[in-house]
DNA sequence: TGTTAGCACTCAATCGCATTGATTGCTAAC
DNA sequence: GTTAGCAATCAATGCGATTGAGTGCTAACA
C-alpha cells in the first residue's frame, strides 16, 4: 500500500466493487466505462485495470472474464464508505428499525435475540449477536425461603432478574428467627456485588457475627459460583443463517455445509469476535482464512452501555456485500438499542 | 395391497431395499440376482420386477435404468423389520448410549437435547426430540417473599423445580402478618394443582377468607398464566441437522434450504408431529408430501412416563435409510431413558 | 407353466468437437 | 496520455456420436 492510488484509479477501483456487490459477476472494462466514467474509452479503463491488477487490488478469474476485486479492493472501499459519512439507510427502514423497538421496552430478555432478527431482516445477511451474558449484573438481595421438610430456596434478586435455582437442605433446628438473621446476613454479605465477581470472591474477607452461618454463606456462595460458571459463556444469536444459502458463493452444498456448522456453534463464533478491539466502532473482516468462514465478510460492532461492553453485533455476507446498508443497519441499531435501554433503565429505578 | 406376495416376491424386494439403501442407486435385476438370489437368473429377476412394478411397489427413473423403491416397498420392508425382533445394535452402541446417560443422572435439564444429541450421534441421521413442556408438572408451594421497597416476589415451587421471575408490587402497608396470611393462603389455593391446569382455572371456586387477598390471588393467577402461555410450546431440539446434507438426495442447495428451514423451526417441527398417535410405540412415515420435507424418512418413538407422554424423539433422513439401525436406536433410547428417569426420581423423593 | 439364454432396444451419461461471445492485451495512430 | 481497431484467449454452450448399463421380449427348454 506503499503509494496512493491516482484519482482515477480510485474511482475505477470503487466503480469496479459497486458493480461487483451489485451483480456478482467478474466485471469488464467496458460496465466500468459505459456506467461510471463516460468520459474516456474502455481501452482507458482496461490499462487501468491493468495496473491495478499488478498492484494487486483486483484479479482475472481467466483470461477472457473480467475483473473480481481482492481484499484490499474492499478495504479501500470500506474505507470510502466509512469517511461518506451520509446515512446509509432509506428513511422507512430507518423508521422500521425504531418502531420494531419501541414497543418492546421492559422485555429486556430478548433483546439481543430480536436486534439480531432486525439486522437480518434489513440486511438480507446473516446476523448475529453476541451477549457478555454476565456482565454488569448486580446482587441486589439475597433471601433465605423456608420450604417444607426443613429444605428452603436461596433467592438471589440481582439487576436483571431472580435466581432461585436450588433448594437446599437445613440441618436441625430452623426457627424463625434462624432464617431471618440468615437472610440479613446474606444480605449484608453479598448485596451489591458484582455477579461476575463471585468467582473469585473469598468469604475470609468477612467475619462479623458468622458463627452458625458459616455454613450456609458457604453454600449460597457455591450456588453463586455454580451459576456464574454456567452461564459465563456468551450468549450468542444467530439470525438468517440460511439467507447465506441464496448468494452464489454458497450454491455449492460443501461451502454451505461448513459454514453453517461454524454460524451455528456458539463456541465457534465466541471465539471467532474473542480477540475483536471493541473500543473500534465499526470493524470490517473481509476473507479472514482461517476461521472455516472463508469467502465471508464480517462487520461487527460493539455495543456498549456506559464504558461497559455489552455485547458485539454484527453481520456476515459474502465478501461483495452491500457494505453500505450494513454499517448503516448497525449503526442506527446501535443508536436505537442505547435509547431503549436508558429508558428501560429509567423505568425501572 | 390387496394379495399378499409371493415368497420370492417379498425376498426380492427386500433385496432392493436392502440394496437401494446401501447405494443409492438404481438397482439392478443382476445385482439382486447376483448377490441374494444366486438360486435364479436374472431374467427370473426381471419378470419379478416386472410385476412388482406393475404392483406399485417400485419404479424406474427410466426405461433403461434399474428400479428404485416406492413409499409401500418401504413400509414392508420396515414392517419386516420390526416383526424381525432381533436387536439391531452392535454391544458397542448399546454401551455408548448406556454410558452417555448413565453419569447424567440428576442433570435432567438437558436430557431431552443430550438424547436427540446421542440419536444423532450413533445413527448419523439428524434426529430431534420434542419435549411436552408442562405435562404433569405440579406447583408444590407458592410463598410471597417481601423485597425493599413494598416490592416482593412471587415464588412458586414446583416438581420440576421454581418459577421466580416476577416483582410483584405491593401497596400501602405491608405487615410481616400480611405476608405470611397471603403465603399460607396461596399455599391451599395453589399447591396440589397441575400447572398446565392454570389456564382454565379460576378463582371463584374459592372464596374462604379471601377477603382482602383477593388481588393478591388475581396477581399469582395471572402470573401462571402467563407461564402457561410462555411454556406451553413444545420445546423442539433438533440435532445434526447438518448431516442430511451428506446424503446425495440433499447435494442441491435449494432443496437442502428448504429442509433446513423446516427443521431449525420449532413452530413447524411441533406442527409436523401434532397429529401423531402416540399410542404406537414406533410410527414410520415415508415421503409426507405436504410437509416440506418431501424425499425424507421421518421414525418416531413415544416417550412415556408411566402413562404420560413425556415427548417423542425420532430421527429424520432420506427414505433409503438404515430403518433396522434407527428403530433399535430408539428402542434402546427408550430403554435407557427410562431407566434414568426412574432412577432420578427415586434419588429426588 | 415356470425358467432361462440370447438378443435387440432404450436412453442417460459421457466424450469430443466446433461454435459463440465476452473480454482482454497489444499496437499503431492521434 | 488516450484511443480505435484487431487478433488472441478461453469459458460456456450446443450438438452429435459413442458407450454401456439395464431392460423387455422371444423362443427354447424342463
Amino acid at each position: 500500500m506503499a503509494k496512493e492510488l491516482s484519482e482515477r484509479k480510485k474511482r475505477i477501483l470503487h466503480a469496479l466493487v459497486d458493480l461487483y456487490i451489485t451483480t456478482g459477476q467478474p466485471v469488464s472494462s467496458s460496465d466500468i466505462q459505459s456506467k461510471y466514467l463516460p468520459e474516456v474509452s474502455s481501452a482507458t479503463v482496461r490499462s487501468e485495470l491493468s495496473a491495478l491488477e499488478a498492484l494487486g487490488y483486483i484479479e482475472q478469474p481467466h483470461t477472457s472474464a473480467g475483473r473480481v476485486p481482492l481484499k484490499e479492493a474492499y478495504k479501500l472501499y470500506v474505507e470510502s464508505i466509512n469517511s461518506d459519512g451520509a446515512s446509509m439507510l432509506t428513511d422507512r427502514e430507518t423508521a422500521f428499525i425504531r418502531e420494531k423497538f419501541m414497543h418492546k421496552l421492559g422485555q429486556v430478555e430478548n433483546l439481543s435475540k430480536e436486534a439480531a432478527k432486525v439486522i437480518s431482516d434489513v440486511t438480507n445477511y446473516t446476523s448475529f449477536f453476541i451477549e457478555k451474558s454476565l456482565a454488569g449484573i448486580k446482587i441486589e438481595e439475597v433471601k433465605l425461603v423456608p420450604l417444607k421438610d426443613n429444605r428452603a430456596i436461596v433467592l438471589i434478586v440481582t439487576s436483571k432478574g431472580v435466581i432461585a435455582d436450588n433448594a437446599i437442605e437445613l440441618k436441625g433446628d430452623v426457627k424463625q428467627e434462624y432464617i431471618e438473621t440468615a437472610s440479613r446476613l446474606l444480605g449484608n454479605v453479598f448485596a451489591g456485588r458484582l455477579i461476575e465477581d463471585m468467582d473469585k470472591f473469598s468469604l475470609d474477607e468477612i467475619d462479623v457475627e458468622i458463627q452458625g452461618f458459616k455454613d450456609i454463606l458457604d453454600e449460597v456462595l457455591g450456588i453463586l459460583r455454580i451459576y456464574v460458571n454456567e452461564h459465563s459463556d456468551d450468549n450468542v444469536f444467530v439470525e438468517g443463517a440460511l439467507k447465506m444459502l441464496d448468494y452464489p458463493e454458497y450454491n455449492n452444498v460443501e461451502d454451505a455445509k461448513n459454514f453453517l456448522s461454524v454460524i451455528s456453534d456458539k463456541g465457534s463464533m465466541s471465539e471467532l469476535f474473542a480477540d475483536d478491539d471493541t473500543s473500534i466502532e465499526f470493524s470490517v473482516r473481509i476473507g479472514k482464512e482461517d476461521s472455516g468462514v472463508d469467502k465471508c465478510a464480517i462487520i461487527t460492532a460493539a455495543y456498549k452501555v456506559g464504558d461497559e461492553v455489552m455485547g458485539q453485533a454484527g453481520v456476515i455476507g459474502p465478501e461483495r456485500m452491500d457494505y453500505k446498508k450494513v454499517i448503516g443497519v448497525l449503526d442506527c441499531m446501535k443508536k436505537t438499542l442505547s435509547t431503549v435501554i436508558e429508558n428501560s433503565n429509567d423505568n425501572e429505578d
